[in-house]
DNA sequence: ACCCCACTACGTACGTCGTACGTAACTAGG
DNA sequence: CCTAGTTACGTACGACGTACGTAGTGGGGT
């Protein structure tokens, strides 16, 4: 018969035990699988991350893999959970909410700029390992001296999140298309802002033109990316709280284009 | 000698003529492709947008789509364009910004409804479709009531598409995950859910607990949606335009961990 | 102490992917 | 009209995720 590590259980991989109570102690962990993988993905990009290349990194065979993880989703799962540990939680907030949201997304930014495929790995779903645990809980202690519900707080934690994801990805477009791209640095950038500078000369947008015109130089990225996030934070103190009635008025509700599929 | 098509060129596929001046009329249009992989991408979702899969929903032969298409990577260029189209921009900004942008921000959330798959395949480096950007045109004409620098604008512009992207793949990504998902429906959401209860409940996280416990009635995703853009953009509305002095002092910066790779 | 069997390790194999390349048919500019 | 550049597309290659079979291993029940 089937052994039970074959047999596809909907099972979190959270919630089942690294190590089966029969049968001969593994020859790896989960901890040293996962760093194997980060290891590949930080040095050739996400689609270097295969199962017979972290097989490889790890030192074992390609289907041994499986006895770890069973499925390859799994696998970002753990990676996505491995550099999460990176996160430095030790001080105790210090009492200003807003200052400590900062330096979490700080923090945020800091490791997907060490882990550039962060981004494109995490989803929403990965909000019940371990270190996310961890970092939630943490989050909703610093904004403990925030006046507001919990779903609030919770909304707070998914915009932050959302908008350094947002925020790094733009960041490092540029980066991640060269690194991807199949011909010498620049040259692919280079004919797109060549595209760019033929459309915008015909005239057809002339907004686009003159704020592209005037040229972007030398953005502080640092204060760009607090100044970003303190208008989100801006938002949620008490005292402004209120929505502003002439916003519902006017604006379209999706109730009424959503698809039927 | 090689055809023109295959000498792998880095242009832009916005910069390469529809229709070569020599030779046979080609059987389909890119218009015809694009369309043939959103609907494949609307129906199977955007793993089910395969090069032989989308070549037999045009009509044609695999290896005729790269005529068309010099890299998969294109297609997808191709699709969020199509996409794109269905912006409508016909309306003259009313001149309040703030509730136009809302209605733009609307209007995405509902496209990224109806094409669930646009999140994951959009990226930053598709800001140069034709319909992108006659969309950021009509986002900057949207934005000239409101006293801002043209780079302030752009970010402005960023950081809406960002929360917007964020928010919806929070919105989707159960139902993207039951979709993905080679289980019966359900079962793998009540398993995640019955594992974070048992977390839960050993008291490590009590904050957690104390927030996720009170549970998420039935909370109005719209009204939620557009209360977290409004304070978005409350931060972006002048006379408040000022940063906090209080925040660059004790959030952490970029220089001093940014990974030496 | 022993045995049994769940479990680990891993090689082989299948279907799918992106796409390089060769060839035949076709059509506009000289 | 010729011919060169282009379209159409079949074949083929290497890489992918992973189902499955088999051999070996070691801990719990007797």
């Amino acid at each position: 018969m089937a052994a039970s590590g074959r047999t596809a259980n909907p099972e979190i991989i959270w919630a089942r035990p690294e190590r089966a109570a029969r049968g001969p102690r593994p020859a790896h962990t989960r901890a040293e699988i996962a760093a194997a993988a980060v290891r590949v993905a930080d040095a050739e990009g996400p689609e270097g991350v295969s199962m017979r290349r972290v097989a490889a990194e790890t030192g074992c065979g390609t289907m041994s893999l499986y006895n770890y993880v069973p499925r390859k989703e799994d696998l970002y799962e753990l990676m996505v959970d491995a550099v999460s540990a990176e996160y430095d939680l030790s001080a105790p907030p210090s009492g200003d909410w807003r200052a400590d949201t900062l330096a979490l997304a700080g923090q945020t930014r800091a490791l997907m700029h060490r882990h550039p495929w962060l981004p494109r790995l995490m989803s929403p779903a990965h909000g019940f390992s371990p270190n996310a645990l961890r970092y939630l809980e943490y989050f909703l202690w610093v904004l403990e001296p925030l006046d507001a519900e919990g779903s609030t707080k919770m909304e707070l934690i998914s915009m932050v999140n959302g908008v350094v994801s947002a925020y790094v990805v733009n960041e490092l477009s540029e980066a991640e298309r060269a690194r991807t791209s199949p011909f010498p640095p620049g040259q692919e950038h280079a004919a797109r802002m060549a595209h760019l500078a033929r459309e915008l000369s015909g005239g057809a947008y002339p907004r686009l033109a003159g704020v592209l015109g005037t040229g972007f130089a030398a953005v502080d990225l640092d204060a760009q990316f607090e100044r970003a996030l303190g208008r989100l934070l801006d938002g949620f103190a008490p005292g402004r709280a209120g929505r502003r009635q002439s916003v519902s008025a006017s604006s379209v509700t999706l109730k009424e284009n959503r698809s039927p599929r």
